[in-house]
DNA sequence: CAGCAATGCGTTTTT
DNA sequence: CGCATTGCTG
């Protein structure tokens, strides 16, 4: 039997009324990835400026199914949670509406809801442009059409093949096919001659399949259920549960043969807001039978009963409770998680402290319909021992609560009865999720979690997906700034990338700015991948046509466009192409006769002295770099250290060539301006926009790359040159808690002044400093660390996880850990303790491997541990962070006398490293490490005593006391 | 060819 | 700084 999957085919955009504004592409992918839909319907197709972002954000995938554009996935893949992130289930999307019809047929005013789906956006074009004749289709996502049932079936129909409409939560008293108030006795009086076209129906939240049972006239529909979501989180609180292929065409054979049709997940119908008859205002609920007996009026006020689904479902049965007829779909009953995590932690579905219990559950269980259903109650209980694991045996017991809903109030389903639940026993429950709260709760309320979401918010894994909150005023002057150019200086975690793609959106949208007229600049095509899909989930349609590009392939493709003038003006051979490592090897190997070695050795030279001043160049190395050039040249070849000086010398031979460029990018932003050379801040001045905006965004704190030419106080020569030039600082890191963000602020000040860098958000962990006798027990502190971080093997138990670096973290995932080193070489004894530990590690090597293969996108997203060099941590964050080395030689790196500059430059190395760091910091050295083979005694990092010990603690190696005589000699 | 002095490299990384 | 390689001299 293959795998069965849930669709969610019913549901609104943020373009229909009173619906989130999350509710967009992005959103609702990373929810049905959460909750395990793997086919979700786009909703509100008939509305033109959801479809062009349709258009925008989705590309085709299987037969009339559509997938997320992978630039936007891509920056969606942190924020999955670890265990729902397989990749088979990918959530694909297809085109689906809901369309009211409101018109009098009978002397009767009927209002009646349907769900329309198309088999394309072609389709969904289509059917949109023959219904717009008929009614607005701008005003609301869910337009209100004045046309008959049967007539709106007509036009579906005569849309195309595949085009379909089913009946949308039929049993509804206000707006449905068979509703009380609104429909008629028949699915067939509905549709009148074209009922035969109908292959299922909607059952919506009041009424379950067991009830439509019992109406024979509904035996031939397929039974359908949809979550009718306004927001993502309520996706596929109910949802069509099928097997197979999945596509259109197949989905559609599921409905209409029952062949693939599984069946359907379902609320509780008591939990529907009509279930039962009654009249809100009054609080008056009413089985049928009691409505019947006070003659359908309120009892206390005389007012008219609204009747609810059961009450109908009873007029129009033919059958007695409990008929089943051949060929039923199966039947699960659910409650969404959030209400029974509620339920169990005594607080409200949409309190921190269950979302909180929701991203461990999620991040170790997987999806949220499997979870419920079927995950195996041991696994739960060793993620949660307490009482949510009895609740899920008596949820899918169906042993459970029923407080039924009526007149439009939802119904509540609980698990467990008033007062089964001690509160100590909730608190402990709670207690397993959050993390601080064991120590110290004075009060019982929830531990609010104060940490903002402007940008950098860790990218855990296990993370819920709230949405942004506005810019804070440092970001939003920055976003808004017009006129002369703007530096903004972005600390860590401040929101940088946040703000310089929303900067380039509002130019964009309120300035007017066309996006092919904005260029953005970064160093890697890492960041500038990010940058595009970020621009383009804030601009949808538009975004992709913004140039984002890194320093050298613009000037690659600006040396392209003008072949003429580069040929004659700055003596580019005629068809020049760029020269790869192979082929600059070969080159000197065979035009200059020199060994493989030494053709890569004087490669590596002049790349290493390229940005000393000449005048300093060891002896004959002019000389060797003079034949290199002049063999690259005769070759037609130019390499890429020549890319950016070519192309500047190209600007400036040519004033019409260059104002020619400039009119390009009329809006320029470059990232990580503080790592710009020479030559890059000499092009971003021959490209700044005349009449337009420039902007440099970066931090001097983390200028780490002056060894690749990186000048400390480009932003201050770029400043003295622009004199009017205006200075944002973004000063706020919603990245680390307090104790960190101060610890590196000291680090990086050498203790003076000061107090680091503002930061917000809760944090009473302290920065562990740890003192190991050699490396090799360094990297065995590390691993027992790591392992209780994650709690050991269960992996959440309370009484675990007190030892090494502090108690284990809720919900923490493999990829929310680096262990960060100065050296690659340093790197060996964690890999193999990691190894022998089986606690999944990836290191990236600056060995180019990955991309001599082509990329490893799989790998780089993999819930792993990371090991990384500080350099390559820069940009990055993690909820725990390990530097390990911290010893005098290594931090700063030295071989011999170290200058000034090269010193501060380590320092900042190791201000990066730390702030890094989310929630937990945790600095390592060793007193004897062999280096290069030999062992060698060494001292702490001068780096580390300007930190204040009140923000940190010591923790000695405590693993297994194997050598306790040990700690009997001379600690020095 | 042995022996010694001079030189340069080590470390971070991107295109 | 300290080690390895290179190249020169005897």
């Amino acid at each position: 039997m293959s795998p069965r999957w849930y669709a969610d085919l019913h549901l609104h955009s943020r373009f229909s009324r009173a619906t989130s504004r999350d509710c967009d592409l992005p959103h609702l992918w990373l929810s049905a990835r959460q909750k395990g839909l793997a086919l979700l319907g786009t909703g509100d197709f008939t509305h033109p400026a959801w479809r062009a972002e349709l258009a925008a954000q989705l590309e085709p995938a299987e037969e009339g199914l559509y997938r997320l554009r992978p630039a936007l996935a891509a920056g969606l893949r942190g924020r999955v949670p670890r265990a729902c992130a397989a990749e088979e289930r990918e959530p694909r999307f297809l085109l689906s509406a809901e369309i009211a019809t409101i018109y009098k047929q009978a002397e009767r005013t009927r209002k009646v809801h349907h769900v329309v789906l198309a088999p394309g956006l072609e389709a969904a074009e289509r059917l949109s442009a023959r219904l717009g004749r008929v009614g607005n289709l701008c005003a609301d996502g869910r337009p209100i059409l004045g046309l008959g049932s049967r007539d709106l079936l007509e036009l579906v129909l005569e849309s195309g093949p595949g085009c379909c409409l089913i009946p949308a939560h039929v049993w509804t008293p206000w707006f449905s096919a068979l509703g009380s108030r609104s429909g008629f006795d028949s699915v067939d009086a509905c549709y009148a001659d074209l009922a035969g076209e109908l292959f299922a129906v909607e059952t919506g939240l009041s009424s379950d399949p067991p009830m439509n049972w019992r109406v024979s006239g509904l035996d031939r529909f397929r039974l359908i259920s949809s979550s009718d979501a306004h927001s993502p989180s309520r996706l596929g609180r109910e949802a069509v549960c099928l097997s197979g292929e999945r596509s259109y065409p197949a989905l559609l054979a599921a409905l209409r043969t029952g062949l693939g049709y599984v069946g359907t997940v379902e609320f509780f119908p008591e939990e529907g807001k009509y279930h039962l008859d009654g009249h809100r205002k009054c609080g008056a609920r009413l089985t049928p039978a009691e409505t019947r007996a006070v003659g359908g009026r309120c009892p206390t006020c005389g007012e008219a009963i609204t009747v609810g689904v059961m009450h109908r479902v009873e007029e129009l049965a033919d059958r007695p409770e409990g008929y089943r007829p051949p060929g039923a779909g199966q039947v699960e009953s659910l409650v969404p998680l959030e209400e029974i995590l509620g339920e169990v932690l005594g607080v409200g579905p949409k309190s921190h402290a269950v979302q909180a219990a929701l991203a461990v559950l999620l991040a170790r269980l997987g999806p949220e319909l499997e979870l419920l259903a079927r995950a195996p109650l041991e696994e739960v209980a060793r993620v949660a021992p307490g009482p949510l694991g009895e609740g899920l045996a008596r949820l899918r017991r169906g042993q459970v609560l029923r407080e039924a809903g009526y007149d439009g109030e939802y119904g509540r389903i609980r698990l467990f009865a008033p007062g089964e639940l001690e509160p100590g026993l909730r608190k402990s429950q709670r207690a397993l999720f959050l993390e601080e709260e064991v120590e110290d709760d004075e009060d019982d309320k929830d531990v609010k979690d104060e940490r903002d979401d402007r940008d950098e918010r860790p990218r855990s894994a296990s993370q819920p997906s709230p949405g942004p909150l506005p810019p804070d005023p440092d970001q939003q002057a920055a976003i808004l700034h017009s006129g002369g150019p703007l530096l903004v200086v972005a600390g860590p975690g401040s929101g940088k990338t946040r703000t310089l793609t929303e900067r380039l959106a509002h130019l964009v949208t309120a300035r007017g700015f066309a996006p092919e007229a904005c260029l953005v600049l970064t160093f890697t095509r890492r960041a500038a991948d990010e940058l595009r899909a970020r621009v383009c989930a804030l601009l949808p349609g538009q975004g992709e046509r913004a140039q984002v590009s890194t320093f050298h392939a613009l000037c690659l493709a600006l040396l392209q466009r003008h072949p003429g003038e580069a040929e004659r003006l700055v003596g580019l051979a005629p068809g020049f192409a760029l020269a790869e490592e192979e082929e600059r090897v070969a080159l000197l190997r065979e035009q200059a006769g020199l060994s493989e070695t030494r053709a890569r050795r004087l490669l590596g030279r002049l790349s290493r002295w390229a940005h000393a001043p000449r005048t300093d160049w060891p002896a004959g190395l002019e000389q060797d770099e003079r034949t290199y050039r002049r063999l690259l040249h005769e070759a037609g070849r130019v390499d890429f250290e020549q890319l950016v000086s070519l192309a500047v010398a190209l600007l400036e031979a040519s004033p019409a060539l260059a104002a020619e460029e400039r009119v390009r990018a009329r809006a320029l932003l470059v990232d990580e301006y503080q790592d710009v050379d020479a030559l890059q801040a000499r092009l971003v001045e021959l490209l700044a926009p005349e009449d337009g905006e420039l902007s440099l965004v970066g931090d001097p704190d983390q200028s780490i790359y002056g060894f690749r030419g990186a000048t400390a106080g480009a932003f201050e020569r770029f400043a003295a040159a622009h004199p009017g030039a205006r200075w944002v600082r973004l000063g706020r890191n919603y990245r680390s808690n307090q104790v960190i963000a101060d610890a590196a602020g000291q680090a990086l000040a050498r203790g003076a002044g000061r107090a680091g860098v503002q930061a917000l958000g809760p944090g009473r962990a302290r920065v562990t400093l740890h003192r190991a006798p050699t490396e090799r027990a360094e990297a065995e502190f590390v691993v027992a660390s790591l392992e209780a971080l994650f709690g050991g093997h269960s992996f959440f138990s309370l009484d675990s996880g007190r030892g090494q670096a502090g108690p284990a973290l809720e919900g923490l995932a493999y990829s929310d850990v680096a262990v960060l080193y100065r050296l690659d070489a340093l790197a060996e004894p964690l890999v193999e303790a990691l190894a022998r530990s089986g606690i999944p590690f990836r290191r990236r090597s600056h060995a180019r491997l990955a991309d001599a293969l082509g990329g490893d996108e799989f790998d780089e997203r993999a819930d792993r541990v990371h090991l990384l060099t500080l350099h390559a941590a820069k940009g990055l964050e993690f909820r725990v962070v390990f530097v390990v080395g911290c010893e005098d030689g290594l931090l700063p790196l030295r071989f011999g006398p170290l200058g000034a500059a090269e010193l501060e430059e380590e320092r900042r190395l190791f201000y990066v490293g730390m702030t890094r760091a989310a929630e937990r910091l945790i600095l390592c050295r060793a007193e004897r490490r062999a280096l290069r083979g030999k062992p060698r005694a060494m001292r702490p990092s001068p780096f580390l005593a300007p930190i204040d010990r009140a923000l940190t603690e010591a923790s000695d190696a405590r693993l297994p006391a194997r050598r306790r005589r040990d700690r009997q000699l001379p600690l020095l």
